[in-house]
DNA sequence: CGTGATTTTTTCCCAATTCTTACGAATTCT
DNA sequence: AGAATTCGTAAGAATTGGGAAAAAATCACG
């Protein structure tokens, strides 16, 4: 996939630098305008993926020009101003503007709003993975399946899922038994639920766990669980 | 069309309540939870479009739960935290979450930030396409014709195709069973209904699905239906 | 309006999943 | 060590979904 095209808009120097340099830094292609009449005519040239703009423009009205944007073009607008009233923002977003960040910026919260940007966008043409890796063993959720280190792969039903979800959500940390029960059940019940422990037997089977000896979903005894491995999502 | 709907995540009654009244105010239908185990219910039951969510829980980690939302829910996910750190906001976009309001906040930029949400949202769904092709299948809506790979034409019927319309809209999404009894008869029917059942038999059926081994419309057991199978639209 | 064809819902029964019950094993308290 | 608590898991019970066929609703057409 070709990266993301980030146009930027600023008159001040330093910042079209500050942020170009951390945009590519991250893995964009960039450009820089100064003035919205150049900004206006690349933007003919070529239509990037986001448009970073900048309402302190000396040669035009920063507003009306993103109001055109918002309406002609596919891209995503995020508007930069040293403007800080809650009505500035407001207004920028109502003509138009995906985001508003407020002068002065991190370049890094830059980066991370324009990735959201383009990460919900594309998400209509290539859905989200829902898969975990760990331990040498795969995840697969959109698919309820478990893939062992040997390559076998084999289904998981939702109440396993849940639990494995809770686990892999926050490795390496206790998970204490209150709260499993919350994040699963919802439930009220106060009662002995066993259900909990059927469910976490359960897993374990599949994950192949030596019940003596649990290398992955470990029992504290009186306190709860804790899901040892190194997890990465993708 | 209806009012888009809004849940919210918020243990602190006041701010629950001033976020409501906010955005009832500017037309949304709200739903307020002041637990992640509730919300994760009221999720069960009727997908929204975009959730507000505070990081501030007493009952659960907000950052893992703003992940599996993000992956699993369609809705536009805000943040809504009282850290005002860069690094904090950073993760929170990096994770999935679509914009991160900063406590305090002006109810009027959180009614803007979610109109920019959903503004985006729509343009992208709003043509609505006659024609889906998804695991070399074809379905063509306004001729109510379904075309295998064999080239094979098979006609569905209405009932039909709004299930497979629903599917086709959010593939690798898990769809319950109350969602989509809502999306098809706008369902008070709160009596036991076999109908929908038999609608996604039938589907089913036409696309050719080992009953054993469905490989594009999988049952999840006690949670609902997910489509697998890439879909594009044209 | 009526008749027949198509579509949709209901009914009934079987299969899959999940919860509950029961009991034994492990751990902690006294 | 002995008792009490907490946890693990097998097996039966209760839910929930799949699918065939009958009943009901809707549509097509004269």
């Amino acid at each position: 996939m070709k990266a993301p095209h980030i146009a930027i808009l600023d008159d001040e120097p330093e910042i079209r630098r500050m942020l170009s340099d951390a945009l590519e830094e991250a893995g964009f292609r960039t450009t820089a305008y100064a003035r919205a009449g150049e900004f206006e005519v690349g933007l003919k040239r070529s239509a990037p993926d986001v448009c970073l703009v900048d309402l302190g423009l000396p040669d035009r009205d920063g507003l009306a020009l993103v109001h055109r944007l918002a309406l002609e073009s596919g891209a995503a607008i995020i508007i930069i101003s040293g403007r800080a009233q809650v009505q500035d923002r407001v207004t920028g977003l109502e003509l138009g503007a995906d985001d508003y960040i407020i002068k002065p910026f991190d370049p890094a919260e830059v980066v991370a709003r324009i990735r959201a940007r383009l990460r919900k966008g594309r998400t209509e043409a290539a859905p989200s993975l829902q898969r975990a890796r760990f331990a040498d063993w795969v995840a697969e959720f959109d698919r309820y399946v478990l893939i062992a280190p040997d390559g076998t792969e084999t289904p998981f039903s939702h109440a396993e899922g849940e639990v494995l979800r809770l686990f892999l959500d926050s490795p390496k940390r206790l998970i204490s038994r209150a709260q499993m029960q919350e994040a699963l059940g919802g439930g009220a019940g106060e009662s002995f639920d066993r259900a909990m422990d059927v469910r976490i037997s359960r897993l374990r089977t599949k994950l192949g766990e030596d019940p003596k000896n649990p290398r992955l979903i470990k029992t504290i005894y009186g306190a709860g669980y804790i899901f040892l491995g190194d997890v990465s999502w993708n």
